[in-house]
RNA sequence: GCCCCCAUCGUCUAGGGGUUAGGACACAGGAUUUUCGAUCCUGCAGCAGGGGUUCGAAUCCCCUUGGGGGUGCCA
């Protein structure tokens, strides 16, 4: 069996897309499923496209994402460089091969002549509008000039880019992995650029030559690759190579239905009806958790299977579950609620003192961490289920740190009634008394003073709540009060009483 | 235009000749006489349309429709 070598072999042009962030993955998987070799190539070809930064971009997203290449620009690798951009040569070598085998042809059109005959003026494309068997002899290339004129362009350093001699009559015949059989007819493929003016490679030279040089068992990639697979799999052909499988990933789509496109979105919170922001790193600034991220697009166009109802998963689950075979076909749409609730479920799933060693930073910055580890875990341990992100717990967990200084104004409207002043006084002369201030030494004074004065609980509950944290919603109001503690307690209700009433004359 | 891909609840999907078409998110309702942004329970909601094949079709075939990708000296 062939040792599996997937890559993930990106473009950069700026952020790192969410799609494309599924396919690191989904090549990531698969080569850790089959103790393969993970390799990032970065397909930095066009200069025309360069951004600065791009690739450590990438690099840092993979890094944060703990999709680590085995191979790649920073650990390198027995196949580097890992920039197509450093290959040149080796490109140029295999296009002067394809060139003497007969296989490519050197063209000299001008982008204006190109122009004038995808729009049809010239007699012969009015059958066509590609570069192609039709219409090659008809257009300035080695093919249509004699040698002579050739010499002479190349002597004068005319501008020429090498062409793929594309077969007239032929069907190339793809097995997707999650497609199938797919067929092409090769006289609706145009003859592609191999080689630029500027000497570098287009994908297509650059990705079939690499992939045969990388030893790539399995190209795992986009949909929007399909179409050009006849091109790479003639290519192959010339070169004599075995191809690599091929699987194409479905697409992922905007709610509406649209492209995923930056140029959309300004805000993580104001997003445009029916649109979500493409770039990862916006949801890693939101806050969303590593495993939360993964988990939802590997969701997309992935599942367990039959009778397999898992929706979170780990990183390493992912790898033990992950299949190949169960891709779907069908573009998905990406659904910001579920990624949400797997935020959600991926925080519960974390042991409090790992949140807490990441909470660190936020408490000292805040002068929290004056309160020792067991109290802080303690909160957490409270608040846990309750976190849609990490960072809620600074909004959250205030009242655990400092006094309440405003308090919920619905909630004070709701809750604080004209007895409840009384209620609340006569609970903390109670609570004062004890001298185990435990939750169900607490929950008995309370039901006893309400008992007393015949209300329900609530009647009691919800104002002390109010005053304590200033919220109206929180943990249990028993173990509130216990992790808070008498003194704290009694002071905070001390204070609300004598606030609260004057709040409501307003 | 041409080529290619796709089509099950609003969304992600299971199911691939006989199922009350299953699950999850979201939404709605209920429970928790202690809140909800927690938890549990219930509910709502779907096989794009039309033809075939078959005793029987969501499932296989064809057409239509819809969506998407490609058609670049972009990747």
């Amino acid at each position: 069996m062939v040792a599996v070598r997937v890559r993930f072999a990106p473009s950069p042009t700026g952020f790192v897309h969410i799609g494309s962030l599924r396919t690191a993955l989904y090549n990531f998987l698969f080569a850790r499923q089959h103790q393969g070799t993970f390799i990032l190539r970065i397909e930095d070809t066009d200069r025309t496209r360069f951004v600065e930064g791009a690739t450590e971009n990438m690099i840092r997203v993979l890094d944060w994402a703990g999709l680590m290449p085995d191979e790649g620009p920073q650990q390198g690798g027995p196949f580097g460089p890992y920039f197509q951009s450093e290959r040149t040569e080796i490109y140029q070598r295999f296009a002067q091969q394809l060139i003497e085998q007969g296989h490519a042809y050197l063209a000299f059109d001008s982008p204006a002549e190109l122009e004038e005959m995808r729009n049809g003026k010239l007699a012969v494309s009015r059958i066509s509008t590609r570069y192609n068997h039709q219409i090659r002899q008809s257009m300035r290339n080695s093919l249509a000039m004699s040698a002579a004129e050739v010499e002479q362009l190349l002597a004068a350093g005319e501008p020429h880019v090498v062409r793929l001699k594309m077969p007239a009559e032929r069907v190339f015949n793809v097995d997707d992995l999650v497609r199938g059989q797919v067929n092409f007819d090769s006289r609706e493929i145009d003859d592609q650029i191999l080689l630029k003016s500027d000497g570098y490679p287009t994908y297509h030279l650059a990705n079939v030559v690499d992939d045969h040089l990388m030893q790539i068992s399995h190209v795992i990639r986009g949909e929007e690759w399909l179409s050009s697979v006849p091109k790479h799999l003639f290519l192959y052909e010339c070169f004599g190579w075995t191809p690599p499988k091929m699987a194409h990933l479905p697409l992922i789509f905007n709610p509406d239905g649209s492209k995923m496109s930056k140029r959309d979105i300004t805000n993580l919170s104001e997003l445009p009806a029916g649109k979500v922001d493409p770039d990862v790193e916006s949801y890693i600034r939101a806050g969303f958790e590593c495993d939360a991220i993964l988990n939802a697009i590997a969701l997309l166009g992935w599942n367990p299977g039959e009778g397999d109802d898992q929706q979170v998963f780990s990183l390493a689950e992912l790898i033990s579950n992950y299949s190949l075979e169960r891709v779907n076909k069908s573009a998905a749409i990406f659904d910001l609620q579920k990624l949400r609730w797997l935020n959600k479920e991926q925080l519960k799933k974390q042991p409090a003192d790992v949140l807490l060693n990441r909470l660190r930073p936020g408490l000292e910055e805040r002068g929290w961490n004056r309160k020792p580890d067991s109290y802080c875990l303690a909160v957490i341990e409270l608040l846990q289920a309750r976190l849609g992100f990490l960072h809620d717990f600074f909004t959250y967990g205030t009242y655990f740190f400092e006094d309440p200084t405003e308090y919920d104004d619905k909630a004070l409207k709701k809750y604080w009634k004209a007895q409840t002043t009384n209620l609340v006084l006569e609970f903390v002369r109670e609570i004062d008394k004890l001298d185990r201030f435990f939750a169900a030494e607490i929950e008995e004074v309370l039901r006893r003073v309400a008992e007393r004065h015949q209300v329900g609980g609530g009647q009691i509950i919800h104002p002390i709540r109010l005053a304590v944290s200033g919220f109206s919603v929180g943990p249990g109001l028993f173990e509130l009060l216990e992790l808070l503690g008498k003194d704290t307690v009694v002071k905070r209700i001390a204070k609300a009483v004598e606030v609260i009433p004057a709040l409501q004359q307003q």
